[in-house]
DNA sequence: GCCGTTTTCGGCCCGACTGTTTTCAGTCG
């Protein structure tokens, strides 16, 4: 069983926890933590870079040391350092950092005090109110302590998925946009990054002096608990258990605080690296020379002080952007607007819930040139999946509907499945009467990695192979990513000319961020799509385009931002 | 432990809020 990234990311974060529990030097904790970050961003495996022979401490914040560690774990599974560190301490202690407002010092008073090692040992010990005794505790503390104990059991810690975040940002937002004074109001953090999950919402606002917009937040309906509350910063939960971060700053620093709240951290701090090389400050009030504020006002402002261009929100993440920007090299990010058509929807036909004529309708409503109808093939039996009788008996009705539009067109399409010897669920004299295909793995996710890409590989040798759908099988929150070598797919697309999916289900966004960066890395083109099922389902790709963005694509390295005419001619293999 | 457009040594982002304290450490983002 090969290590995979996220396990070596866990043995690092353990290590980076442990080591702080144990009072070492405060940067080589980081050094760790950061590293564990590093590997579990990373698109391809360690295991398969160090195999290739890539050179790890050539990734940012990976030297040789934690590179030789890497390797380790990679090659023997453990790793000596930890194995060391776990004879002087209980392991168990790294868990203890998930209980929020408990950090690595206090940590280390209470295993110290009161030989507290596991969750169990925190939970007895705030029932029995001895944690309450040991000085720098309290009554509150305490409180809190068992109250976050039983979080954490309950499980409620996981991240919020993008679509759902909206709907609770978008209500508050309404709800803290009527206060009066209020001038700016952004919903900031990873949210505006457009990350598929956010950990929290971070809402920043100016306003007038006075303005009742921060008593009005702790207020709101919907808020469960106020964890914190001050004049220019608050925090809520609500009842969703989602939490909710308010910062109010002054307009003159509008811009370098929405720099600040947007992050990410590690975009954050190498910009504000860059401001002391040029011998400024940058923190959440602005850009500071000799304690006078030269910008602040907008973002471009604080860019431009600190000599880069303005970074889209989507790539900051300390993930090649800033050395982009330092060469002008940044990517011209794709906009909703370049999107011309859906290429993945489905009909009542097999498990939509509408025709053709209403979809043509709200697609047309979207201002699209086209879209490819591309309804399930027989063997998802659950969906109703199409026979070739009725695949062929959909071709006509579209052929007939096509007739009848104008400046319009539905492309003839099949979402069709990739069967476990790689073959189609459809024959090829079915196929071929298609505009295109949308070809997908609904079964056997547990196939092993070497077997899985050799089925979606073998598939792409059919000639009526043009896209590959939600590319790794995964459901966010829900259901891990199949395994599967996705550079060799993605070598396999480009070798014949298919493909790859975007799938912009705010479930699935699948492909990834780091896939989509990978895949204009190799020079494989995408489909934003939404896998609509029902019509304001199209309303999805906004999703999708935020997805692309974060991996860096442009307008180009999407296939539907093409017209009708030029997309027809890239579709043929 | 990492890193270098002054550096291979000596730095390493920076501020708000809380709780427990009498001036601040710890935690968080």
């Amino acid at each position: 069983m090969p290590v995979q990234n996220n396990d070596i990311a866990k043995v690092l974060t353990t290590v980076a926890d442990l080591l702080e529990i144990k009072g070492e030097n405060p940067f080589r904790v980081r050094a760790y933590r950061n590293a564990g970050r590093t590997v579990s961003g990373l698109s391809r495996s360690v295991g398969e870079m160090i195999e290739d022979g890539r050179d790890l401490s050539r990734l940012s914040g990976i030297g040789a040391d934690l590179a030789g560690k890497i390797r380790e774990v990679v090659e023997t599974g453990r790793l000596t350092l930890l194995e060391n560190l776990r004879n002087e301490m209980p392991v168990e202690l790294s868990n203890l950092m998930a209980i929020s407002g408990l950090g690595a010092t206090r940590i280390a008073i209470l295993n110290k005090e009161l030989d507290i090692t596991t969750l169990d040992d925190l939970e007895e010990a705030a029932r029995d109110g001895r944690i309450e005794d040991v000085e720098g505790f309290g009554k509150k503390t305490e409180k809190k302590i068992l109250e976050e104990v039983q979080r954490l059991r309950q499980e409620k810690q996981q991240r919020t998925k993008l679509a759902v975040a909206e709907q609770y940002a978008k209500s508050l937002v309404d709800h803290l946009a009527k206060a009066e004074g209020v001038k700016d109001i952004m919903v900031a953090g990873s949210y505006r990054r457009r990350r598929e999950t956010v950990r929290d919402l971070d809402i920043l606002i100016t306003c007038r002096r006075g303005s009742e917009v921060m008593s009005r937040f702790v207020k709101y309906d919907d808020v469960d608990e106020v964890i914190s509350q001050g004049k220019t910063k608050s925090t809520v939960r609500l009842r969703s258990d989602l939490q909710v971060d308010l910062r109010v700053v002054p307009q003159v620093s509008y811009g370098s605080a929405l720099l600040y709240f947007t992050g990410s951290k590690e975009h954050n701090i190498a910009v504000r690296k860059i401001a002391i090389e040029k011998k400024l400050k940058l923190n959440e009030y602005g850009v500071f020379k000799d304690d006078e504020r030269v910008a602040g006002r907008t973002e471009e402002q604080v860019y431009e002080k600190v000599g880069l261009p303005f970074i889209d929100p989507e790539l900051r993440e300390n993930r090649g952007e800033i050395e982009a920007a330092r060469k002008n090299e940044l990517p011209r990010l794709v906009v909703p607007q370049d999107i011309r058509g859906d290429l993945h929807v489905h009909t009542k036909r097999t498990d939509g819930r509408h025709t053709i004529e209403e979809l043509v309708k709200a697609a047309r409503k979207r201002r699209y040139d086209y879209i490819a109808i591309a309804d399930h093939s027989k063997r998802v039996t659950v969906a109703h999946g199409l026979t070739p009788r009725d695949v062929r008996q959909q071709i006509e009705e579209i052929d007939d509907l096509n007739g009848r539009l104008q400046e319009f067109t539905v492309l003839k399409a099949i979402e069709v499945d990739i069967l476990e010897d790689g073959s189609l669920d459809l024959p090829d004299d079915v196929l071929k009467e298609l505009d295109l295909t949308v070809c997908s793995v609904h079964s056997k996710f547990g196939l092993s990695r070497s077997r899985q890409t050799d089925r979606i590989r073998r598939a792409m040798e059919n000639r009526y192979f043009t896209i590959l759908g939600h590319p790794t099988g995964r459901m966010i929150n829900e259901r891990e990513p199949y395994e599967v070598d996705m550079e060799a797919i993605m070598t396999a697309a480009k070798d014949k000319g298919c493909f790859l999916e975007v799938n912009a289900h705010p479930d699935r966004l699948d492909l990834n961020d780091a896939h989509c960066k990978m895949a204009k890395d190799m020079g494989v083109k995408v489909v934003l799509s939404t896998d609509t099922h029902r019509v304001d389902d199209l309303d999805f790709m906004r999703f999708g385009v935020g997805q692309a963005r974060r991996g860096w694509l442009e307008a180009d390295d999407v296939i539907n931002t093409n017209s009708l005419k030029e997309l027809k001619r890239r579709l043929k293999r």
